[in-house]
DNA sequence: GCAAAAGTGTTCGTTTTACACCCATGT
DNA sequence: ACATGGGTGTAAAACGAACACTTTTGC
């Protein structure tokens, strides 16, 4: 048995050279079919289709999600969602808020608790997930048509991911193991929309005593290389609880 | 008809003298009766009161909160519960998260949003209230028995309130029209559980240009009246967009 | 040798901290 | 006159902002 009236929706993000993304799946004809009502009628379905013309084109993308299980546990079901679409477990998964108002989905009242989560590139190959074909990363400058409400929940996570990143640690869930601090600087900059000065945000990372130089450097690249650094955990966990301050400039 | 597996509850904070203080709801043996399902046995009823000893008691506490109704707005629903339990619109009234966990309400699965709530003391008369019978405050630190997960959702309350405080100038709804520096102070200092220095307070206040001098002093106190403030609207909201600085020593 | 990105220090102004005494009022 | 909380300034340290050039590497 599932909780018709309750559903989960994850902002799966991602980063690399060519910035933020999320991971949006594909929905076709079908599959929206069959999310219908069964007793809606050809006059509903076209006023339907009009109030949300999205629904009539071929493809339309949507977050990845699904209704809660009455037998599982809210968290624990965003988590094996997340594993649905990635293959991944222990990412970093947290709740953005639930969206709760009335048509946010045609004929039928849903409620969805949204959740964002930060991929580690690392682990880009997506191939073990079990629907694979149908999901696609977007560019979030980019993003495709989006079903329901899914536009606004993708904004409320950016701006859930940008508060956190200020003031907590987390932000490096979007980095490989090994990273240069040119990286993490881009990765504010995507985050936080704002260009920052090298030498104030080198003094400032570096002042954390949260990197560790890992004593390697970056491999065929045709400039001089950068210095890989990982994170000291106890530090990173430290500041996970006391907080840090990332407003800069 | 409403959601039955869904449910909204409040965590209503007010602030006086006497510090942090939440607006509980007594349940008695009735209430509950009528909220367990029909079919269920004595053996069921036994095994239920074991795990969940504080529901035998004569009466216990639980935050205000209902079932959303199928077609109401979840925001609306909040603040129309609110109303019920205070007698009072547009109050400061914001999500905390949304609790899931599988055993969260014995018997039947309930997925509630967790919300919580700012009050003025000027309003502390409650008295429109639809059931202020029932109603009572509590000082944080002396909680009664409450029912189900409610200790941890206003500990997530907290939690969250402590963090908007100190980026946001979103304590100052638990203050009246016009309140002192000290008020203020004493408001951070226990929802941020941290002694403050005056004058370092002050200061970093006073520079926030937030507070308009209202040229009326304290009346009838025992030692030197204190002037009197109030806020300035426009910084407010200048301050509620682009966030303070609050980490205090 | 040139293109591309890595890496690095100093100065100046602002903010934060630590700290102790006099003031106004009611009883 | 005393008890109670209101109100104030300064110096030292830490932090944030602004700013330009040299180094390393691959091609």
């Amino acid at each position: 048995m599932i909780l018709n009236s309750v559903s989960v929706d994850c902002v799966i993000f991602g980063f690399d050279k060519s910035g933020l993304r999320v991971l949006l799946n594909q929905i076709d004809k079908e599959a929206l079919q069959q999310s219908l009502p069964e007793q809606i009628s050809s006059d509903q379905i076209k006023k339907l289709y009009e109030q949300h013309p999205v629904l009539t084109s071929d493809r339309f993308w949507s977050l990845f999600g699904g209704h809660v299980p009455e037998d599982k546990d809210l968290d624990e079901y965003a988590k094996s969602l997340l594993f649905q679409a990635t293959g991944l477990h222990n990412v970093f998964l947290q709740q953005i808020r639930t969206f709760g108002s009335l048509k946010r989905v045609p004929y039928t009242r849903v409620i969805t608790v949204g959740y964002y989560s930060l991929i580690n590139p690392d682990h880009y190959n997506l191939k073990q997930s079990s629907i694979a074909k149908s999901l696609q990363w977007f560019n979030l400058n980019e993003l495709p048509p989006l079903c329901f409400d899914h536009d606004k929940i993708i904004e409320q996570a950016l701006i859930k991911l940008r508060r956190e990143v200020m003031y907590h640690p987390v932000g490096f869930h979007l980095l490989p193991e090994k990273f240069t601090l040119t990286e993490i600087q881009s990765l504010y900059e995507v985050i936080l929309n704002k260009k920052m000065d090298t030498r104030n945000f080198r003094k400032k990372i570096t002042n954390m005593e949260l990197l560790i130089d890992s004593g390697k450097k970056q491999q065929n690249v045709a400039h001089r290389a950068a210095r890989l650094y990982s994170f000291d955990t106890k530090v990173y966990e430290k500041l996970k609880e006391e907080g840090l301050n990332f407003r800069i400039e």
